[in-house]
DNA sequence: TGCGATTGAATCGTGTGCAACTTATTTTCG
DNA sequence: CGAAAATAAGTTGCACACGATTCAATCGCA
């Protein structure tokens, strides 16, 4: 430990220290992750949107929104910007015409081969084991969990 | 049609979900935080500045970067709004005239009192024990450790 | 049946993140 | 001493996040 400043005197609270390792903690696993995926010409919050697809091809732009928690304000930009690259294409949707399905092109679909080596390198640059990997994404998952429970119990005001 | 989380079919790596796990929970948690730091009109990563300066007045913009992992390119624009808020004002250092020193304004530091209220909102909205948190965020310091000691032995190449 | 409410996606404006660069100051070392 | 390297902060351009709004398609219900 100590490899920062003192700060012994101060007293810290958890929730502050929670949101500031949250904060650190990302963006710090996204610049890890940046020198990798520049190979692929992807930012990593797209990288991000390329793994929902390569799960699970043709979703809707609202699917992919609940799993990343973002909205179409913050997509719709992003997959243009996908699309630009030709790594997807936009349908309409059969029966709902407001609906837009994403789907992998031929060169969205050889880019899931291409990162297939990037996990290994990322569990490397952790330093951590499964188990302890394994153990801290269930703990983030609880997290996350009441975090949304507490923000849609807000919302119902 | 399953509207939600299906994925049990599909092996998900530890990387892809831990790189997950913090995105969205960091999401989450500014998400939070929002609502709350709308009374002291602040954005989440301008009320982490405030963290800092609260807990230690006078910093240089240098400083205040290597707490948040941020440099000025991001930091100067923020620093700007603050000071346009009336929280902070730029001293130029002393001796060594590049340095820029932030203090907080009475303003600002009047703010630390209106924002005392928010720790404890924030640890029940996670839901969790002091005991969990506190190994959370233990657990976190250690990747964020690990992910820093991978970056910088990188960029010695 | 019709029409107001809801929903899915897109657009716009503001505020971060960040790579690449500029400017000004200090340090280093020949 | 003095020019080159290093350093601190700021600027620019692009890509997210996100509140607020718009638009079109669908739903709900009298």
């Amino acid at each position: 430990m100590a490899t920062d400043q003192p700060s012994a005197d101060v007293e810290l609270r958890f929730d502050d220290l929670l949101c500031f390792s949250l904060y650190a903690g990302n963006l710090a696993m996204s610049r890890v992750y940046q020198p990798v995926l520049k190979a692929l010409q992807l930012t990593y919050p797209q990288y991000l949107v390329m793994l929902a697809l390569w799960l699970k091809d043709g979703q809707l732009v609202g699917d992919i929104g609940r799993q990343l928690q973002l909205e179409s304000n913050t997509l719709s930009p992003m997959l243009k910007r996908l699309q630009t690259l030709g790594y997807i294409e936009k349908r309409r949707g059969d029966q709902d015409e407001r609906q837009v399905a994403i789907h992998l092109t031929q060169a969205g679909d050889d880019l899931r081969r291409k990162a297939e080596c990037i996990p290994e390198q990322i569990i490397s640059a952790t330093g951590m084991t499964i188990p302890e990997l394994k153990d801290l994404i269930a703990k983030l998952g609880v997290l996350r969990a009441n975090l949304q429970a507490h923000l849609s119990a807000e919302s119902d005001d």
